[in-house]
DNA sequence: CTCCTTATGAGAGTCAACTGTCATGAGGAA
DNA sequence: TTCCTCATGACAGTTGACTCTCATAAGGAG
């Protein structure tokens, strides 16, 4: 697995990964071809690194990836969830928007294979997770409550979501992350047993 | 457009539609090559009246559809909005899971191409319009709120929501629909400043 | 029963996701 | 430096989504 030829290999992969995250962040869309023409490496050995594109995007995507505690480090010391979990759910989506093709294009490899989906979640989970962590002041709220609104929250925190309201809803970008973000904060906000904001915006910390 | 063979023409669209419900009731994959060797045509006559898999596939599915009104039936009466609102929830996804291949694809074909995704959503919103409307008492809930709510709802009644469970936090496929029904319940009871469930199932209508 | 429109079929072609084979040459060990 | 292994490249192949072209024949109009 990692005997001889150990540099080679780094290099190689390295150099996949980076044409790959290149091609991610020129918001074009992305395919084998294009990746490997640009890592100068052919596509053959491309795919003996990655079983397919989708992993290979996910890593690219991981790479510009935000570590969920310092997404949240404005709210560090904020005990309330609400913000957190408002500030979480923006973070996600513009993340989302600005790999907009590439995770449109993880989500197409994806969705008709879900047998080998695994390792897709690590970002929507550690947010979640790290939202709802220490510093929250979550009441008394017990744990299959907890679990609960994970799940509720696992569903509106999405790039299928997001994509949902663009596409069929036909929302702007920004139109469709303030309704996002407003959900999850609905959400929140219920299970904490708050009454939650009828018309408008939420609390208003967007951006 | 209409003029001349005009039985001929419906025949073949008969013919290619009819062979694409039947196999997507079989739940397999269903590709356009299938598609048209089944309904004894050739693939090019199957894309002349389907720009793509993906329309075919929603009219296909379309076909098994199911009437929102008559999807309610049961709950005519009922001016509960949450009864409703789950009630509808939970016919949708199971709809979705009978027709999963199917949906999957049609997901898969539109993801990338945000475009012409025009037509789609007509399940979703039909629905959701359904069980939020005349008969239900919403109370003194105004316009804007309601507008959100729909949208809250579009976002959590979904296949994608479905498949974002199923897959990504591999829930089994009820547990998935409890899940969302439960969401779904708390969002419209929060709207309507109602207090939610914390812990267990909803109402318990489920199945 | 003609004749002309036009729906169809047949087939080639493109592109991307993959899969597999085989020969070569670069790396590392001795 | 030599030698052997194994990463890599070049290629061929498969499948599915589409696109295009061209010849044929089925339908309907007269």
């Amino acid at each position: 697995m990692d005997g001889g030829r150990v540099n080679q290999k780094r290099r190689t992969r390295n150099a996949i990964v980076a044409a790959a995250t290149e091609l991610v962040r020129g918001g074009r869309a992305v395919t084998m071809p294009e990746v490997a023409k640009a890592a100068e490496v052919s596509e053959a050995t491309a795919y003996r690194y990655f079983p397919d594109l989708a992993s290979l995007l996910r890593e690219a995507v991981a790479g510009t990836l935000f570590d969920p505690a310092e997404a949240l480090a404005p709210l560090a010391g904020s005990t309330d969830p609400v913000a957190r979990v408002a500030a979480a759910t923006e973070h996600l989506l513009r993340h989302v928007l600005t790999h907009e093709s590439a995770v449109r294009a993880m989500i197409a490899a994806t969705i008709t294979r879900p047998a080998d989906t695994a390792g897709r979640p690590g970002l929507r989970f550690g947010l979640i997770n790290e939202a709802l962590a220490p510093p929250a002041d979550l009441g008394d709220l017990d744990a299959p409550a907890l679990l609960q609104l994970k799940r509720d929250l696992a569903v509106v925190m999405s790039a299928e979501a997001l994509f949902g309201l663009t596409d069929l809803h036909r929302l702007p970008p920004e139109e469709a992350v303030r309704s996002i973000v407003h959900t999850a904060v609905t959400l929140t906000k219920a299970v904490l047993g708050e009454r939650p904001t009828t018309g408008e915006g939420h609390a208003g910390n967007a951006r």
